[in-house]
DNA sequence: ATTGTAGGAGCA
DNA sequence: GCTCCTACAATG
């Protein structure tokens, strides 16, 4: 017998192996095999008939049977087909790490019942979490649950508040544990001894017990597309599964991606809505013409005092972490040399850095255009902003909030305890009021976002706004100052309108052919010097463009970082887009140690820039 | 990805 | 003639 297997590698072929003497191995097991001097992990993903002349025997077994059963092994196959990635790395991204130790302990195949499909539901509106415990609640004694976080702390959090409503174990399969734990879950949900499973990403193929109820939790969270093998959303790995095996999936979401509501629209999803809940008061503050020296209108400032004063507390949102940095006499913008676009500021670090290429320069003393000493912060970043709170309101205690900073996690604690009173921060602070939300929060000039030059721009103000209106508390309010009140993202979060929100972005994506119209791919070249990248570039958008049903952009320089020269073409193609690309890409993957250059895809990338 | 190797440029 | 570095190929 011969095996194939597969490693987490970024080569797209399978390698052959012999089998010991006394050692029986199938189809979905994984193995450690000798690979070029060293031992690895693979993954059995066949078994033949043939001469093993020639061919080196695996060292041992893992687990003592499959980890996955053939269906759920065609199904990573799928995944890596249709992402682009390896099988093997795609493979090794949704199975739980291989523990040290003893592993000797029986992995039964999951059992994959098919029973009859059940179009995916979308669960949307204000009460949308106590609606699905409930339903959960009456599944729980006949079906296995898997829900699926785009985040750890996401995955945290259900797991305690299902474990509470639903009164039965649940297993945790996100890397917030120890891998030992992430392993024993896995097998426990295979085996049966457990039916409940909650994760993240890694935790897409865990085998609760058939039959299933799947949920994605935001499915429009694009944490649900985190950098790496397999570069594809995890919504469309549930919506697969689910049709594959026949299981029961719920999507939730808020402000649902623009592709699931057009599902729906589609009458591939079904929606289960029910009337609108309580909507705190929504304004918006015009700031066009002012709004360049003062960050707090007059209108907000009195929002806050207001709020400040009957004791509630205030988040601003800003909508990015750093400042560009201007010059008040001549009005140049410091922007990267490389990548020309604004360079963000840190006061605290007298840094400049760009968010593209990571460049870092000290922020220069005078304006190197003019001379002169006038160059300061442009926009409001955290930082600018929580000086100016500061001053303005000299006894309220203000605290900062960004993901990236140390500082979140004290502030978090400060936002739980209630010490903080005004936090500015951006979007991820709005998670860290738990369980009570701000009475006030003000959006400092969200129109960064809703002109970032981006389709997206448009669905993530818009999830944004829909966000602070759902998490204010009782009696509280949103106040959004723009320069853009008529844009149509700012009116549907004031009239609590899903609905005209929609119908105004498909309107546009589907005049521009952007999803879900049409399927986007980014393949982005990397070389060592820009001459290379550019030209291998140019030579695979020639190739593509001998495809048929493909709109190929012409390849642009991603930034001109003589460190690392990016090139990157832009690509449109219909749902079969992945399979299209096939007889250019697969070749030029094929080869590896073109010296010429690395060759990047990215299917349905989540934004463009 | 990682690692071994062939062969060219640089050096005593 | 020898070492070092980079380009490139192979991994079963």
């Amino acid at each position: 017998m011969i095996l194939d297997v597969v490693f987490d590698l970024p080569l797209s072929h399978p390698f052959s192996y012999s089998v010991p003497p006394g050692l029986s191995v199938t189809p979905g097991q994984r193995v450690r095999a000798p690979l070029k001097r060293q031992t690895r992990v693979g993954l059995v993903v066949g078994l033949r008939e043939g001469d093993k002349q020639g061919l080196k025997p695996i060292l041992g077994i893992v687990e003592s049977g499959p980890i996955l059963s053939p269906a759920q092994l065609g199904f990573t196959r799928w995944i890596a087909a249709e992402s682009w990635s390896t099988w093997g790395s795609t493979a090794s991204a949704l199975l739980p790490p291989v523990p040290r130790g003893a592993t000797n302990i029986q992995a039964p195949p999951a059992d994959w019942q098919g029973s009859p499909a059940e179009r995916p539901l979308l669960l949307t509106g204000g009460d949308r979490e106590r609606r699905l415990l409930a339903r959960l609640g009456e599944e729980v004694n006949t079906r296995g649950i898997l829900v699926v976080a785009p985040e750890i702390d996401d995955a945290r959090a259900w797991a305690t508040r299902l474990s509470a409503t639903l009164k039965v174990p649940v297993l945790r399969l996100d890397s917030g544990i120890p891998e030992r734990d992430r392993w024993a879950a896995w097998m426990a949900l295979a085996r049966g001894a457990a039916c409940v499973g909650v994760g993240t990403r890694s935790a897409l193929l865990a085998p609760v017990p058939a039959p299933a109820t799947l949920v994605l939790l935001d499915e429009h969270d694009p944490a649900h597309k985190p950098p790496g093998a397999p570069r594809i959303h995890s919504r469309e790995v549930m919506l697969e599964r689910a049709r594959r095996d026949g299981s029961r999936l719920y999507l939730t979401s808020a402000t649902p991606s623009v592709e699931t509501w057009w599902r729906s629209d589609e009458g591939q999803l079904q929606r289960l809505e029910e009337g609108p809940s309580a909507w705190p008061p929504v304004s918006v503050v015009d700031v066009r013409g002012s709004l360049r020296a003062e960050p707090l209108s007059p209108a907000l400032r009195r929002a806050i005092k207001e709020t400040l004063a009957a004791r509630g507390r205030v988040l601003l949102l800003v909508t990015r972490v750093g400042s560009a940095m201007a010059c008040g006499e001549c009005g140049f913008v410091l922007r990267c040399p490389d990548c020309r676009i604004a360079m963000a500021f840190s006061r605290a670090r007298r840094e400049v850095t760009c968010r593209l290429c990571r460049r870092i320069d000290p922020a220069p003393e005078v304006c190197p255009h003019c001379r002169g000493r006038q160059l300061a912060p442009l926009g409001w970043g955290t930082e600018r902003v929580e000086q100016v709170v500061r001053a303005h309101f000299e006894h309220a205690s203000v605290a900062r909030y960004d993901a990236e900073s140390r500082r979140g996690r004290a502030t978090a604690r400060a936002i739980r305890e209630g010490r903080a009173q005004v936090i500015v921060g951006t979007r991820a602070a709005l998670k860290a009021f738990v369980p009570r939300g701000p009475s006030l929060v003000g959006f400092i000039r969200p129109d960064s976002v809703l002109r970032l030059p981006d389709f997206r721009a448009g669905e993530r103000a818009f999830s944004l706004f829909w966000a602070a209106a759902e998490k204010v508390a009782d009696g509280g309010r949103v106040l959004i100052q723009t320069q853009h009140p008529a844009h149509y993202a700012v009116q549907a979060a004031v009239h609590q309108d899903l609905a005209s929100f929609y119908k105004h972005e498909l309107g546009f994506r589907a005049e521009l052919g952007y999803p879900p119209f049409r399927r986007l791919c980014l393949i982005t070249v990397r070389s060592r010097t820009q001459g290379r990248a550019q030209r291998l570039a140019e030579e695979l958008a020639r190739d593509l463009n001998e495809l048929d049903g493909l709109t190929v952009y012409p390849p642009a320089p991603l930034g001109r970082s003589p460190r690392a020269p990016r090139w990157q073409i832009v690509l449109k193609g219909g749902d079969d887009l992945p399979t299209r690309l096939s007889p250019v890409l697969s070749p030029r993957l094929e080869r590896r140690g073109d010296s010429r250059g690395m060759i990047e895809v990215e299917m349905d990338p989540v934004d463009l820039i």
